[in-house]
DNA sequence: CGATTCCTTTGATAATTATCAAAATCGGTT
DNA sequence: AACCGATTTTGATAATTATCAAAGGAATCG
């Protein structure tokens, strides 16, 4: 059973061939918790699809870790500013409990986009669906405080909380872990 | 002189046709200042490419103005949320002075897309261009202060200032008006 | 089971930024 | 040059949230 496949033959029904070409730049792959996938300073080179487990973006702010992103079943994580431009990322990732993912050899998508104009267009139609989910984080901070932008959390990972420490969500939220902690105390 | 195909020439060489296709879809319109490209609760079916001008996106919150996109010269600008999803959107766009653009109508480009796969490429690289952007703008809200924020912007749009009301900027910013003017006056 | 370590909560204080109101400045017009 | 409306700046106060320190809980390991 192809998890990855059939992530993407949702978005885009993919002739054989061309899923075979995706799956040939792809590998499987059982991670443990706290295996890092990417340091910052590096470039990033794949995409990751997650099977099952969780992981988090994070990058340092003053020596502290701060959480950009969850990613958690049937979600892709990857350092997007990295990925793209081949530059070093500002991004850490990090898997946060035993996880199995799917790791698509980004270096090596070209020929595939090349030889299959479908591919292309399912990597339009991925990429639209991350930047509309980037769109929505930043209308959370727009229009919704801390505890409305928890609570919205919740309802996407709703077990998040029996799954990471409180602080890498604290961050996550934009408040310290503290304020955090009070926001829960008072329900 | 067609500047937007020119623009997209530069991402992705397109062959004549491919152009040309493009072409029939899109139209170049003089607006004139304060014109409104679209209102919140509409759905947007363009995205409008600035030859000349000044552009912002803004939402409503508690009945205030916040801005949360600029785009000048050489710039795309759209109500993402609503042109890739069909929802009605939360943002409104607006002429900033007097502008030559072109409105390339989105709804139109399946067929575009279907018979020519250099402009699903093309469609592609856009996207993570502006995905891009966005992610420079989380940083620069992850990084930096208000400060720095506001010297970033000036990089960008060094006359902004002369073409942009201060409040404007300020929710730009994510800060008040009067806060950016105790910034501006520390200098 | 007890000890150790890590994580979360609570309390007190300080810093940051918003808000409201008023004054100053600017731009365009007569 | 004087005036008007719009915009920006300044001042005083209030609200929000961070920070630091300490205490309380939970999990792990011998």
């Amino acid at each position: 059973m192809n998890y990855f496949i059939d992530y993407l033959n949702q978005i885009v029904p993919l002739p054989e061939k061309s899923a075979s070409a995706i799956n040939e730049i792809t590998v499987r792959r059982k991670l443990s918790l706290h295996t890092s996938l990417l340091r910052n300073g590096d470039v990033c080179r794949e995409f990751h699809f997650i099977e099952k487990g969780i992981a988090r973006v994070f990058y340092y702010k003053d020596g502290k870790e701060v959480t950009a992103w969850f990613a958690a079943e049937n979600q892709i994580v990857s350092a997007i500013d990295s990925l793209f431009t081949g530059q070093p990322s500002l991004y850490n990732i990090e898997i946060l409990e035993d996880s199995t993912v799917w790791s698509l050899q980004y270096n090596k998508i070209e020929p595939v986009f090349q030889g299959h104009p479908i591919v292309e267009r399912l990597g339009r139609l991925l990429i639209t669906k991350n930047y509309l989910l980037l769109d929505e984080r930043m209308k959370l901070f727009a229009f919704c405080t801390a505890e409305e932008r928890y609570e919205r959390l919740l309802l996407q990972i709703p077990d998040i909380l029996q799954r990471v420490k409180l602080g890498q969500i604290a961050s996550y939220l934009g408040i310290s872990q503290e304020h955090l902690s009070r926001i829960r105390g008072r329900k």
